[in-house]
DNA sequence: GTTTTTGGTTGCAATATGAAACCGTATACT
DNA sequence: AGTATACGGTTTCATATTGCAACCAAAAAC
């Protein structure tokens, strides 16, 4: 549960969290992506009560990650679809799905593969990469205070935190 | 709040926000990329209950993503850091707070710029790829269901979900 | 040796979730 | 056309989490 809300924060991280944060909405963005457009879909698929479906729903639509369209087979009810806010999210989602698929993965394995979709290919890690497009070990990635955001009470660059 | 485990699910994505899907763990683990490590550090900067704290930093630690290990400055508390499986939770990390600096940023604009360390460089988005490493428009990514994963009941490979 | 800090734990009140029942409208069936 | 069913919710109630404040023991600081 959030009684607190993150959207006060600076912080890119928090300030995101405060979007997709919820217990439910990445899961919910993920089946958008895989092509869940209906209410049921993502009720059934995902074995969420119906309000609580209905409130991170409609918490998204605020957060204009998704929106509501008129249904695409000329039906009379509405559908859910990803804006390009939302769409964005993918890298996050792939990131999510890679390091479950390596660090705790089902015994049975995955149950979805994310591809390069023209070959087919599983997608490669999603991984930092220097300007030239390198991947980069992760203890040569840094972060660093921005101009005017309040210091850390920690040390905060040790020689190497990995 | 999270009464429903996601750890019976099959997806990677459930699985993994089994793990980091609680509203502070993120934070948290961003804190420990940043160098924190004392209860202390997460508590003051991130503003969350002392009793909260505490039960995401157990549950990390259950989750293999963090540990506790003797200070390293000889006093006796304990510290808490990142494993290994923590600290390649840096892609999601990374790309959360991209994403939330292009779509959501603070007025004063973020806080924390994450840079290649060694040019100090911001670094570049991180991003979906091919083999070759090149970049990838997000509708040339695909999701397949895995053998034997149950079919899902909505149309799944639409011609051009984005 | 006393005070303060640290790292918690223990209630308690506030809030979010899950489950099930209910409901109006839109489809489907005959 | 008329009835049955599916869909997309809303409402109510029990339960689970979070936040807050108070409290506490051990370690550090003075």
């Amino acid at each position: 549960m959030k009684t607190k809300s993150f959207s006060d924060m600076q912080c890119s991280i928090a300030r995101a969290l405060d979007h997709v944060g919820s217990w439910w909405s990445l899961l919910i963005i993920r089946d958008a992506m895989m092509g869940a457009r209906r209410f049921k879909h993502f009720q059934e698929n995902l074995g969420i009560a119906k309000n609580t479906l209905t409130s991170r729903l409609t918490d998204l639509i605020e957060g204009g990650i998704m929106e509501k369209v008129p249904a695409s087979d000329g039906y009379a009810h509405e559908e859910y679809v990803l804006t390009e806010r939302g769409r964005e999210l993918a890298p996050v989602i792939i990131a999510l799905a890679q390091w479950g698929d390596k660090w705790v993965a089902h015994e049975k394995g995955p149950s979805t593969v994310i591809t390069v979709r023209e070959s087919g290919e599983k997608l490669p890690r999603i991984w930092p990469r220097r300007e030239d497009g390198e991947p980069m070990a992760l203890k040569d990635v840094g972060m660093r205070r921005a101009n005017g955001a309040p210091q850390k009470i920690w040390h905060e660059e040790k020689e190497d935190p990995s």
